[in-house]
DNA sequence: TTAAAAATTTGATTTATATCAATGAAGCTG
DNA sequence: CAGCTTCATTGATATAAATCAAATTTTTAA
Protein backbone atom coordinates (compact mmCIF):
# COMPACT_ATOMS: atom_id res chain seq x y z
CA UNK A 1 0.00 0.00 0.00
CA UNK A 2 1.09 3.50 -0.98
CA UNK A 3 1.70 5.68 2.43
CA UNK A 4 0.88 9.26 2.50
CA UNK A 5 4.00 10.27 2.50
CA UNK A 6 4.51 8.25 -1.44
CA UNK A 7 1.38 10.36 -2.29
CA UNK A 8 2.89 13.72 -0.92
CA UNK A 9 6.36 12.64 -2.86
CA UNK A 10 4.51 12.21 -5.90
CA UNK A 11 2.79 15.52 -5.77
CA UNK A 12 5.77 17.21 -5.08
CA UNK A 13 7.24 15.50 -8.42
CA UNK A 14 4.24 16.16 -9.86
CA UNK A 15 3.99 19.80 -9.12
CA UNK A 16 7.72 20.62 -9.65
CA UNK A 17 6.97 19.61 -13.16
CA UNK A 18 4.96 22.82 -14.01
CA UNK A 19 6.55 25.75 -14.82
CA UNK A 20 4.67 27.66 -12.67
CA UNK A 21 6.73 25.47 -9.64
CA UNK A 22 9.66 24.39 -11.35
CA UNK A 23 11.73 26.68 -9.33
CA UNK A 24 10.00 26.45 -5.53
CA UNK A 25 12.30 25.11 -2.56
CA UNK A 26 11.19 21.80 -1.40
CA UNK A 27 9.52 23.17 1.44
CA UNK A 28 7.26 25.04 -0.57
CA UNK A 29 6.70 22.15 -2.60
CA UNK A 30 5.60 20.36 0.14
CA UNK A 31 3.00 22.91 1.31
CA UNK A 32 2.05 24.02 -2.01
CA UNK A 33 1.09 20.10 -2.11
CA UNK A 34 -1.04 20.33 1.15
CA UNK A 35 -3.52 22.88 -0.46
CA UNK A 36 -3.70 21.17 -4.13
CA UNK A 37 -6.47 18.68 -5.41
CA UNK A 38 -5.63 16.81 -8.02
CA UNK A 39 -8.97 16.44 -10.07
CA UNK A 40 -10.30 14.36 -13.27
CA UNK A 41 -12.66 15.67 -15.97
CA UNK A 42 -14.79 13.62 -18.68
CA UNK A 43 -15.27 14.84 -22.31
CA UNK A 44 -18.07 17.42 -21.96
CA UNK A 45 -17.77 18.30 -18.71
CA UNK A 46 -18.19 21.49 -16.79
CA UNK A 47 -15.07 23.06 -15.37
CA UNK A 48 -17.13 25.96 -14.21
CA UNK A 49 -19.80 28.00 -15.59
CA UNK A 50 -19.93 31.84 -16.58
CA UNK A 51 -20.84 33.91 -13.93
CA UNK A 52 -20.34 31.29 -10.78
CA UNK A 53 -17.58 32.02 -8.47
CA UNK A 54 -15.17 30.25 -6.88
CA UNK A 55 -11.71 30.63 -4.93
CA UNK A 56 -10.00 27.80 -6.52
CA UNK A 57 -7.19 28.85 -8.82
CA UNK A 58 -6.88 25.87 -12.00
CA UNK A 59 -4.28 24.60 -14.28
CA UNK A 60 -4.77 22.59 -16.68
CA UNK A 61 -2.44 19.27 -16.90
CA UNK A 62 -3.90 17.21 -18.86
CA UNK A 63 -6.80 17.20 -21.97
CA UNK A 64 -7.90 20.12 -24.08
CA UNK A 65 -10.59 22.73 -22.45
CA UNK A 66 -12.69 25.76 -24.19
CA UNK A 67 -13.34 28.51 -22.48
CA UNK A 68 -16.43 30.37 -24.27
CA UNK A 69 -19.29 32.97 -23.66
CA UNK A 70 -23.04 32.10 -24.50
CA UNK A 71 -24.69 35.52 -26.48
CA UNK A 72 -28.21 36.34 -26.82
CA UNK A 73 -28.79 33.54 -29.25
CA UNK A 74 -27.29 31.31 -27.31
CA UNK A 75 -24.90 31.03 -29.51
CA UNK A 76 -20.94 30.02 -28.38
CA UNK A 77 -18.52 32.84 -28.40
CA UNK A 78 -15.23 30.86 -28.14
CA UNK A 79 -12.60 33.11 -26.24
CA UNK A 80 -9.87 30.03 -26.15
CA UNK A 81 -8.80 26.27 -26.32
CA UNK A 82 -6.48 25.96 -23.13
CA UNK A 83 -4.25 23.30 -23.92
CA UNK A 84 -1.78 21.67 -20.98
CA UNK A 85 -0.24 23.06 -18.76
CA UNK A 86 -1.98 26.37 -18.86
CA UNK A 87 -3.79 28.80 -16.08
CA UNK A 88 -7.22 28.56 -16.00
CA UNK A 89 -9.10 32.06 -15.30
CA UNK A 90 -6.63 33.62 -12.53
CA UNK A 91 -8.05 37.02 -13.21
CA UNK A 92 -11.24 35.87 -11.83
CA UNK A 93 -9.29 34.84 -8.43
CA UNK A 94 -6.88 37.82 -8.59
CA UNK A 95 -9.94 40.46 -8.81
CA UNK A 96 -12.48 37.38 -6.37
CA UNK A 97 -14.81 38.28 -9.58
CA UNK A 98 -16.80 35.92 -11.40
CA UNK A 99 -15.47 33.29 -14.18
CA UNK A 100 -16.11 35.30 -17.07
CA UNK A 101 -16.35 32.68 -19.58
CA UNK A 102 -17.41 28.79 -19.65
CA UNK A 103 -15.25 26.19 -19.41
CA UNK A 104 -15.93 23.08 -20.81
CA UNK A 105 -13.87 19.53 -21.61
CA UNK A 106 -13.19 18.65 -25.09
CA UNK A 107 -11.67 15.83 -24.29
CA UNK A 108 -10.91 13.58 -21.13
CA UNK A 109 -8.34 16.10 -18.97
CA UNK A 110 -7.19 16.60 -15.47
CA UNK A 111 -6.56 19.86 -13.65
CA UNK A 112 -4.76 20.77 -10.59
CA UNK A 113 -7.22 22.62 -8.13
CA UNK A 114 -5.32 25.50 -5.68
CA UNK A 115 -6.90 27.03 -2.77
CA UNK A 116 -6.53 30.48 -4.12
CA UNK A 117 -6.14 32.59 -0.60
CA UNK A 118 -4.01 30.82 0.80
CA UNK A 119 -2.13 30.55 -2.70
CA UNK A 120 -2.28 34.10 -2.81
CA UNK A 121 -0.96 34.54 0.72
CA UNK A 122 1.73 32.22 0.53
CA UNK A 123 3.21 32.39 -2.94
CA UNK A 124 2.41 35.13 -4.79
CA UNK A 125 5.13 37.09 -3.59
CA UNK A 126 7.74 34.46 -5.26
CA UNK A 127 9.40 36.14 -7.66
CA UNK A 128 9.36 33.31 -9.91
CA UNK A 129 5.99 32.89 -9.68
CA UNK A 130 4.62 36.19 -10.28
CA UNK A 131 7.11 36.17 -12.74
CA UNK A 132 5.29 33.22 -14.76
CA UNK A 133 1.74 34.46 -13.68
CA UNK A 134 2.84 37.53 -15.43
CA UNK A 135 3.90 35.84 -18.49
CA UNK A 136 0.32 33.94 -18.32
CA UNK A 137 -1.59 36.99 -18.06
CA UNK A 138 0.60 38.77 -20.77
CA UNK A 139 -0.43 35.89 -23.23
CA UNK A 140 -3.79 35.73 -22.37
CA UNK A 141 -3.97 39.70 -22.84
CA UNK A 142 -2.57 38.37 -26.95
CA UNK A 143 -5.78 36.04 -27.54
CA UNK A 144 -7.98 38.79 -26.45
CA UNK A 145 -6.21 41.14 -28.55
CA UNK A 146 -6.24 38.93 -30.82
CA UNK A 147 -9.90 37.51 -30.93
CA UNK A 148 -10.82 41.68 -30.65
CA UNK A 149 -8.23 42.40 -34.18
CA UNK A 150 -10.02 39.12 -36.05
CA UNK A 151 -13.69 39.76 -34.96
CA UNK A 152 -14.19 43.28 -34.81
CA UNK A 153 -11.45 44.65 -37.78
CA UNK A 154 -12.09 42.07 -40.32
CA UNK A 155 -14.60 40.42 -42.19
CA UNK A 156 -15.73 36.64 -42.97
CA UNK A 157 -12.97 35.86 -46.16
CA UNK A 158 -10.39 37.99 -44.34
CA UNK A 159 -10.56 36.27 -41.03
CA UNK A 160 -10.58 32.97 -43.21
CA UNK A 161 -7.26 34.58 -44.81
CA UNK A 162 -5.72 35.05 -41.66
CA UNK A 163 -6.50 31.72 -40.35
CA UNK A 164 -5.19 29.95 -43.00
CA UNK A 165 -2.01 31.99 -43.18
CA UNK A 166 -1.23 31.38 -39.70
CA UNK A 167 -2.28 28.24 -39.00
CA UNK A 168 -0.63 27.10 -42.66
CA UNK A 169 -2.47 23.67 -44.58
CA UNK A 170 -5.76 22.74 -43.30
CA UNK A 171 -5.64 18.85 -41.55
CA UNK A 172 -8.00 16.42 -42.47
CA UNK A 173 -8.27 16.39 -38.73
CA UNK A 174 -9.85 19.88 -38.29
CA UNK A 175 -13.53 19.90 -38.60
CA UNK A 176 -14.91 22.53 -40.44
CA UNK A 177 -17.30 23.16 -38.03
CA UNK A 178 -15.15 23.80 -35.63
CA UNK A 179 -12.94 26.47 -37.39
CA UNK A 180 -15.71 28.26 -38.15
CA UNK A 181 -16.57 28.55 -34.16
CA UNK A 182 -12.83 29.95 -33.29
CA UNK A 183 -13.51 32.42 -36.36
CA UNK A 184 -16.96 33.04 -35.15
CA UNK A 185 -19.02 32.19 -38.48
CA UNK A 186 -21.44 29.90 -39.18
CA UNK A 187 -20.51 27.13 -41.28
CA UNK A 188 -21.99 28.40 -44.38
CA UNK A 189 -19.97 31.39 -44.80
CA UNK A 190 -16.93 29.85 -44.07
CA UNK A 191 -17.34 27.57 -46.71
CA UNK A 192 -18.11 30.52 -49.18
CA UNK A 193 -14.93 32.17 -47.86
CA UNK A 194 -12.89 29.50 -48.77
CA UNK A 195 -14.53 29.07 -51.75
CA UNK A 196 -13.57 33.09 -52.51
CA UNK A 197 -9.96 32.12 -51.65
CA UNK A 198 -9.97 29.33 -54.05
CA UNK A 199 -11.20 31.20 -56.82
CA UNK A 200 -8.66 34.20 -56.10
CA UNK A 201 -5.72 30.69 -56.45
CA UNK A 202 -4.64 31.50 -53.21
CA UNK A 203 -5.50 27.66 -51.72
CA UNK A 204 -6.23 24.70 -53.72
CA UNK A 205 -8.95 22.22 -52.94
CA UNK A 206 -7.75 18.60 -52.66
CA UNK A 207 -10.50 16.60 -51.87
CA UNK A 208 -11.10 18.01 -48.49
CA UNK A 209 -8.02 19.12 -47.22
CA UNK A 210 -6.42 22.72 -48.63
CA UNK A 211 -3.36 23.42 -49.56
CA UNK A 212 -1.62 26.95 -49.78
CA UNK A 213 -0.48 28.20 -52.69
CA UNK A 214 0.06 31.67 -51.97
CA UNK A 215 1.02 32.56 -48.60
CA UNK A 216 1.59 36.32 -49.28
CA UNK A 217 -1.63 36.47 -51.25
CA UNK A 218 -3.28 36.05 -48.15
CA UNK A 219 -1.74 38.01 -46.18
CA UNK A 220 -3.33 40.87 -48.29
CA UNK A 221 -6.29 39.78 -47.47
CA UNK A 222 -6.29 40.69 -43.87
CA UNK A 223 -3.67 43.49 -43.49
CA UNK B 1 19.65 77.95 -11.44
CA UNK B 2 18.21 74.38 -10.59
CA UNK B 3 20.94 71.81 -9.84
CA UNK B 4 20.97 68.29 -11.41
CA UNK B 5 20.38 67.20 -7.52
CA UNK B 6 17.51 69.33 -7.42
CA UNK B 7 15.93 67.65 -10.60
CA UNK B 8 16.95 64.02 -9.36
CA UNK B 9 14.83 64.81 -5.75
CA UNK B 10 11.80 65.98 -7.53
CA UNK B 11 11.90 63.37 -10.06
CA UNK B 12 11.97 60.74 -7.31
CA UNK B 13 9.83 62.24 -5.02
CA UNK B 14 7.13 62.27 -8.59
CA UNK B 15 8.06 58.35 -8.93
CA UNK B 16 7.06 57.55 -5.42
CA UNK B 17 3.75 58.86 -5.80
CA UNK B 18 3.27 56.40 -8.66
CA UNK B 19 0.95 53.36 -7.07
CA UNK B 20 3.87 50.94 -9.34
CA UNK B 21 6.72 52.19 -7.46
CA UNK B 22 5.55 53.82 -4.16
CA UNK B 23 7.43 50.54 -2.40
CA UNK B 24 10.49 50.68 -3.55
CA UNK B 25 13.74 52.23 -1.77
CA UNK B 26 15.11 55.05 -2.04
CA UNK B 27 18.23 53.60 -3.62
CA UNK B 28 16.07 51.82 -6.00
CA UNK B 29 14.14 55.29 -6.93
CA UNK B 30 17.10 57.08 -7.90
CA UNK B 31 18.24 54.19 -9.92
CA UNK B 32 14.57 54.77 -11.39
CA UNK B 33 14.78 58.23 -12.26
CA UNK B 34 18.08 57.76 -14.23
CA UNK B 35 15.98 55.64 -17.17
CA UNK B 36 12.93 57.42 -17.17
CA UNK B 37 11.97 60.81 -19.25
CA UNK B 38 8.70 63.02 -19.18
CA UNK B 39 7.75 63.28 -22.05
CA UNK B 40 4.35 66.27 -22.62
CA UNK B 41 1.85 65.82 -25.50
CA UNK B 42 -0.62 68.17 -26.93
CA UNK B 43 -4.63 66.81 -27.61
CA UNK B 44 -4.44 64.54 -30.69
CA UNK B 45 -0.48 63.55 -30.84
CA UNK B 46 0.12 60.33 -31.17
CA UNK B 47 1.59 58.31 -28.39
CA UNK B 48 2.35 55.49 -30.81
CA UNK B 49 0.92 53.33 -33.66
CA UNK B 50 -0.77 50.39 -33.96
CA UNK B 51 2.20 48.07 -35.37
CA UNK B 52 5.32 49.88 -34.47
CA UNK B 53 7.80 48.49 -31.69
CA UNK B 54 9.67 50.15 -28.93
CA UNK B 55 11.34 49.23 -25.75
CA UNK B 56 9.98 51.90 -24.12
CA UNK B 57 7.17 51.19 -20.96
CA UNK B 58 4.73 54.26 -20.73
CA UNK B 59 3.15 55.35 -17.84
CA UNK B 60 0.35 57.70 -18.57
CA UNK B 61 0.73 61.13 -15.72
CA UNK B 62 -1.76 63.53 -16.76
CA UNK B 63 -4.43 63.29 -19.43
CA UNK B 64 -6.43 60.76 -21.26
CA UNK B 65 -4.91 58.44 -23.80
CA UNK B 66 -7.47 56.47 -26.77
CA UNK B 67 -6.48 53.43 -27.56
CA UNK B 68 -7.80 51.83 -30.64
CA UNK B 69 -7.53 49.85 -33.12
CA UNK B 70 -8.54 50.10 -37.44
CA UNK B 71 -10.56 48.05 -39.18
CA UNK B 72 -10.88 47.07 -42.37
CA UNK B 73 -12.96 50.09 -43.87
CA UNK B 74 -10.35 52.47 -41.58
CA UNK B 75 -13.06 52.79 -38.67
CA UNK B 76 -11.28 52.79 -34.99
CA UNK B 77 -12.64 50.58 -33.07
CA UNK B 78 -11.89 51.95 -29.40
CA UNK B 79 -10.52 49.61 -26.86
CA UNK B 80 -9.63 51.71 -23.79
CA UNK B 81 -9.51 55.39 -23.24
CA UNK B 82 -6.70 55.86 -20.55
CA UNK B 83 -6.82 58.15 -17.52
CA UNK B 84 -3.93 58.57 -14.87
CA UNK B 85 -2.17 56.79 -13.71
CA UNK B 86 -2.16 53.80 -15.91
CA UNK B 87 0.67 51.79 -17.36
CA UNK B 88 0.02 51.66 -20.97
CA UNK B 89 0.61 48.79 -23.50
CA UNK B 90 3.24 47.02 -20.97
CA UNK B 91 2.10 43.69 -23.05
CA UNK B 92 4.05 44.53 -26.12
CA UNK B 93 7.25 45.41 -23.82
CA UNK B 94 6.60 42.20 -21.96
CA UNK B 95 6.22 40.22 -24.48
CA UNK B 96 8.76 42.08 -27.23
CA UNK B 97 5.83 42.52 -29.39
CA UNK B 98 4.50 45.61 -31.55
CA UNK B 99 1.77 47.75 -30.41
CA UNK B 100 -1.31 46.07 -31.08
CA UNK B 101 -3.40 49.51 -30.80
CA UNK B 102 -2.73 53.05 -31.46
CA UNK B 103 -2.38 55.36 -28.76
CA UNK B 104 -3.71 59.24 -29.06
CA UNK B 105 -4.00 62.16 -27.02
CA UNK B 106 -7.38 62.82 -26.35
CA UNK B 107 -6.19 66.24 -24.13
CA UNK B 108 -3.00 67.80 -23.05
CA UNK B 109 -1.24 65.11 -21.31
CA UNK B 110 2.18 63.76 -20.13
CA UNK B 111 3.69 60.38 -20.13
CA UNK B 112 6.78 58.83 -17.69
CA UNK B 113 8.69 56.88 -20.52
CA UNK B 114 10.92 54.21 -18.83
CA UNK B 115 13.78 52.16 -20.24
CA UNK B 116 12.17 48.94 -20.55
CA UNK B 117 14.87 46.60 -21.05
CA UNK B 118 16.50 48.24 -18.09
CA UNK B 119 13.61 48.55 -15.81
CA UNK B 120 12.91 44.50 -16.78
CA UNK B 121 16.50 43.41 -15.51
CA UNK B 122 16.80 45.26 -12.30
CA UNK B 123 12.83 46.34 -11.08
CA UNK B 124 10.62 43.71 -12.56
CA UNK B 125 11.66 41.47 -9.63
CA UNK B 126 10.76 43.33 -7.30
CA UNK B 127 7.95 42.02 -5.52
CA UNK B 128 5.68 45.09 -5.07
CA UNK B 129 6.25 46.31 -8.73
CA UNK B 130 5.62 42.75 -10.40
CA UNK B 131 2.35 42.60 -7.81
CA UNK B 132 1.10 46.05 -9.45
CA UNK B 133 2.19 44.74 -12.98
CA UNK B 134 -0.24 41.83 -12.10
CA UNK B 135 -3.46 43.92 -11.19
CA UNK B 136 -2.03 46.20 -14.25
CA UNK B 137 -2.40 43.44 -16.16
CA UNK B 138 -5.76 41.67 -15.06
CA UNK B 139 -7.59 45.03 -15.40
CA UNK B 140 -6.76 44.80 -18.74
CA UNK B 141 -8.34 41.65 -19.05
CA UNK B 142 -11.25 42.97 -17.83
CA UNK B 143 -11.44 45.93 -19.89
CA UNK B 144 -10.67 43.24 -23.12
CA UNK B 145 -13.11 40.73 -21.70
CA UNK B 146 -16.16 43.49 -21.50
CA UNK B 147 -15.48 44.58 -24.67
CA UNK B 148 -15.92 41.01 -26.03
CA UNK B 149 -18.99 40.66 -24.26
CA UNK B 150 -20.31 44.06 -25.17
CA UNK B 151 -19.21 43.81 -28.66
CA UNK B 152 -19.83 40.14 -29.80
CA UNK B 153 -22.49 38.68 -27.42
CA UNK B 154 -24.92 41.95 -27.40
CA UNK B 155 -27.42 43.26 -30.28
CA UNK B 156 -27.04 47.72 -30.53
CA UNK B 157 -30.25 47.81 -27.97
CA UNK B 158 -28.71 45.58 -25.30
CA UNK B 159 -25.25 47.22 -25.55
CA UNK B 160 -27.09 50.88 -24.85
CA UNK B 161 -28.69 49.39 -22.37
CA UNK B 162 -25.67 48.03 -20.45
CA UNK B 163 -24.09 51.45 -21.27
CA UNK B 164 -26.78 52.91 -19.46
CA UNK B 165 -26.91 50.55 -16.42
CA UNK B 166 -23.18 50.74 -15.96
CA UNK B 167 -22.58 54.58 -16.49
CA UNK B 168 -25.88 56.23 -14.59
CA UNK B 169 -27.47 58.80 -16.09
CA UNK B 170 -25.92 60.32 -19.34
CA UNK B 171 -24.09 64.04 -18.57
CA UNK B 172 -24.42 66.70 -21.30
CA UNK B 173 -21.53 66.28 -21.91
CA UNK B 174 -20.74 63.24 -22.70
CA UNK B 175 -21.30 63.43 -26.76
CA UNK B 176 -23.52 60.80 -28.29
CA UNK B 177 -20.49 60.52 -30.93
CA UNK B 178 -18.50 59.13 -28.59
CA UNK B 179 -20.65 56.98 -26.70
CA UNK B 180 -21.60 55.47 -29.92
CA UNK B 181 -17.39 54.97 -30.51
CA UNK B 182 -17.17 53.24 -27.16
CA UNK B 183 -20.14 50.88 -28.30
CA UNK B 184 -18.80 50.29 -31.47
CA UNK B 185 -22.30 51.54 -32.94
CA UNK B 186 -23.29 54.49 -35.61
CA UNK B 187 -24.21 57.68 -34.11
CA UNK B 188 -27.67 56.65 -36.22
CA UNK B 189 -28.02 53.63 -34.66
CA UNK B 190 -27.61 55.11 -31.10
CA UNK B 191 -29.82 57.32 -31.48
CA UNK B 192 -32.53 54.45 -32.62
CA UNK B 193 -31.60 52.47 -29.64
CA UNK B 194 -32.44 55.04 -27.14
CA UNK B 195 -35.53 56.14 -28.80
CA UNK B 196 -36.16 52.24 -28.22
CA UNK B 197 -35.17 52.21 -25.02
CA UNK B 198 -37.10 55.23 -24.45
CA UNK B 199 -40.68 53.58 -25.36
CA UNK B 200 -40.03 51.00 -23.40
CA UNK B 201 -40.38 53.55 -20.54
CA UNK B 202 -37.24 52.44 -19.25
CA UNK B 203 -35.47 56.05 -19.52
CA UNK B 204 -36.71 59.59 -20.19
CA UNK B 205 -36.13 62.14 -22.20
CA UNK B 206 -35.41 65.67 -20.76
CA UNK B 207 -33.80 68.17 -23.45
CA UNK B 208 -30.54 66.50 -24.23
CA UNK B 209 -30.39 64.45 -21.03
CA UNK B 210 -31.34 61.43 -20.40
CA UNK B 211 -32.76 60.09 -16.58
CA UNK B 212 -33.40 56.39 -15.69
CA UNK B 213 -36.37 55.60 -14.81
CA UNK B 214 -35.52 51.78 -14.50
CA UNK B 215 -32.64 50.45 -13.79
CA UNK B 216 -33.26 46.88 -13.42
CA UNK B 217 -35.37 47.05 -16.07
CA UNK B 218 -32.44 48.09 -18.52
CA UNK B 219 -30.74 45.17 -16.43
CA UNK B 220 -33.06 42.36 -18.28
CA UNK B 221 -32.16 44.01 -21.60
CA UNK B 222 -29.09 42.54 -21.45
CA UNK B 223 -28.50 39.73 -19.37
C1' DT C 1 -20.43 -2.70 -49.12
C1' DT C 2 -24.12 -0.27 -48.19
C1' DA C 3 -27.31 2.30 -45.49
C1' DA C 4 -27.66 5.86 -42.22
C1' DA C 5 -25.84 9.80 -40.13
C1' DA C 6 -23.10 13.76 -40.17
C1' DA C 7 -20.79 17.40 -42.45
C1' DT C 8 -20.37 20.45 -46.23
C1' DT C 9 -21.91 23.05 -49.94
C1' DT C 10 -25.14 25.80 -52.52
C1' DG C 11 -29.10 28.71 -53.09
C1' DA C 12 -32.94 31.74 -51.32
C1' DT C 13 -34.41 34.67 -47.80
C1' DT C 14 -34.12 37.40 -43.64
C1' DT C 15 -32.08 40.40 -40.42
C1' DA C 16 -29.39 43.79 -38.10
C1' DT C 17 -26.85 47.47 -38.70
C1' DA C 18 -24.19 50.48 -41.76
C1' DT C 19 -24.46 53.87 -45.09
C1' DC C 20 -26.50 57.60 -47.56
C1' DA C 21 -29.44 61.55 -47.58
C1' DA C 22 -32.18 65.00 -45.66
C1' DT C 23 -34.09 67.53 -41.95
C1' DG C 24 -34.20 69.51 -37.48
C1' DA C 25 -32.15 71.14 -33.10
C1' DA C 26 -28.47 73.05 -30.30
C1' DG C 27 -24.42 75.61 -29.54
C1' DC C 28 -21.24 79.00 -30.87
C1' DT C 29 -19.48 83.30 -32.88
C1' DG C 30 -19.33 87.65 -34.53
C1' DC D 1 -29.71 87.53 -31.83
C1' DA D 2 -28.90 85.98 -36.62
C1' DG D 3 -26.45 82.93 -39.16
C1' DC D 4 -23.16 79.24 -39.26
C1' DT D 5 -21.61 74.98 -37.84
C1' DT D 6 -21.90 70.88 -35.54
C1' DC D 7 -24.65 67.28 -33.68
C1' DA D 8 -28.75 64.39 -33.45
C1' DT D 9 -32.63 62.41 -35.46
C1' DT D 10 -35.34 60.25 -38.98
C1' DG D 11 -36.14 57.87 -43.23
C1' DA D 12 -34.62 55.10 -47.28
C1' DT D 13 -31.45 51.97 -49.08
C1' DA D 14 -27.48 48.84 -49.16
C1' DT D 15 -24.78 45.16 -47.37
C1' DA D 16 -22.69 41.36 -44.99
C1' DA D 17 -23.60 37.55 -42.76
C1' DA D 18 -27.15 34.68 -40.46
C1' DT D 19 -30.77 31.72 -41.11
C1' DC D 20 -33.57 28.49 -43.50
C1' DA D 21 -33.90 24.87 -46.80
C1' DA D 22 -32.29 21.54 -49.84
C1' DA D 23 -28.86 18.94 -52.28
C1' DT D 24 -24.49 16.72 -52.18
C1' DT D 25 -20.49 14.74 -50.17
C1' DT D 26 -18.08 12.39 -46.56
C1' DT D 27 -17.91 9.54 -42.59
C1' DT D 28 -19.45 5.95 -39.74
C1' DA D 29 -21.11 1.75 -38.59
C1' DA D 30 -23.82 -2.21 -39.29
Amino acid sequence: MVSTNQFETLMVNRLKSIFLFSHLSETDLIHLASIVKLRSFNNGEILFYEGTQSDKLYILLDGILKGYKTDMKENEIVLHYFYPVSLVAEMANLHHIPFPATAEFQTDGSILEIDYPIFERDFLKNPTVSFELIKSLTQKLKYLEDIITTRLALDATSRVAKFLYENGDISDSTKRHKIATILGLTPETLSRSFKKIKILGLISDEGKNFTILNREGLKELFS
